[in-house]
DNA sequence: GTGTATGCAAAGCTTTTGCATAGGT
DNA sequence: ACCTATGCAAAAGCTTTGCATACAC
């Protein structure tokens, strides 16, 4: 179980080219740099199997839907420019220790969207 | 422009009467019980007209897709139970006031999720 | 009466799946 | 040679849209 194939090796290296969280569309667009016959359902396939490998991690975006990325990059969040329409990785963790949610609640994992205007695009605007 | 229709009313009255983020099908089954032939796409267009208004808001749940809760609620995150599947509302904010991003970027607003096992799934694990 | 919102059905998206075959092992 | 992963196309969600008609005003 488990086949190396040019497929899924291309879609790989499309993540570790792009530092990012990257969109259905972006992976098969860089992806068929590399493989020309890269088909979507292949690509869909595979980042399904690499999130189950754990190599891979689905976040959603509350706009632009379904965007994946590479785990192990340490926690963070994410931070939307609705300028440039650009998702950020934000290290770190800017969540308080305590006090998440009332007792009793065990939290296990959260998830954090920054919205707002990135440096470059509040240059523009002043 | 703006008409009261009874089935507006209804959606209205679906998301007082369940305090708590709902998703379409679930406005549709409740709205049904209040008006019969409530149609989806009737549902939807609501939903959006209500969005703009400034009455509702839509959140992106990571699992269930698309929620929507009603705006004026005060600021709050939401937690989700992979027990029973529930998106319960938790009151407050546990972000840290500073370096929720690097300088430079301007935060206008942000979503946070939590994971974990709600109370009552607790006690039945235990 | 006028014109907007509804219901219905069709069309757009995104994502999944069935099936023959190419290709990794 | 075997059998999994691919490519293609069809299908299955979810959401939007066109159009005639009902109904809010």
């Amino acid at each position: 179980m488990g086949r190396i194939t040019i497929q899924k090796t291309a879609i790989e290296k499309v993540f570790r080219q792009h530092e990012r969280p990257l969109g259905i569309d972006e992976v098969l667009k860089y992806g068929r740099k590399l493989v020309a016959s890269l088909n979507q359902a292949t690509v869909y396939r595979n980042l399904k199997t690499l999130i189950d490998d754990g190599w891979l991690k689905r976040i959603s975006h509350p706009i632009l839907g379904s965007l994946y990325e590479r785990t192990g990059k340490g926690h963070h969040h994410h931070f939307y420019c609705r300028g440039c329409n650009r998702t950020f990785d934000i290290s770190g963790c800017a969540l308080k220790e305590e006090h998440t949610a009332p007792d009793g609640f065990i939290v296990e994992d959260h998830e954090l969207f920054l919205f707002g205007v990135c440096p470059s695009c509040v240059e523009k605007t002043t």
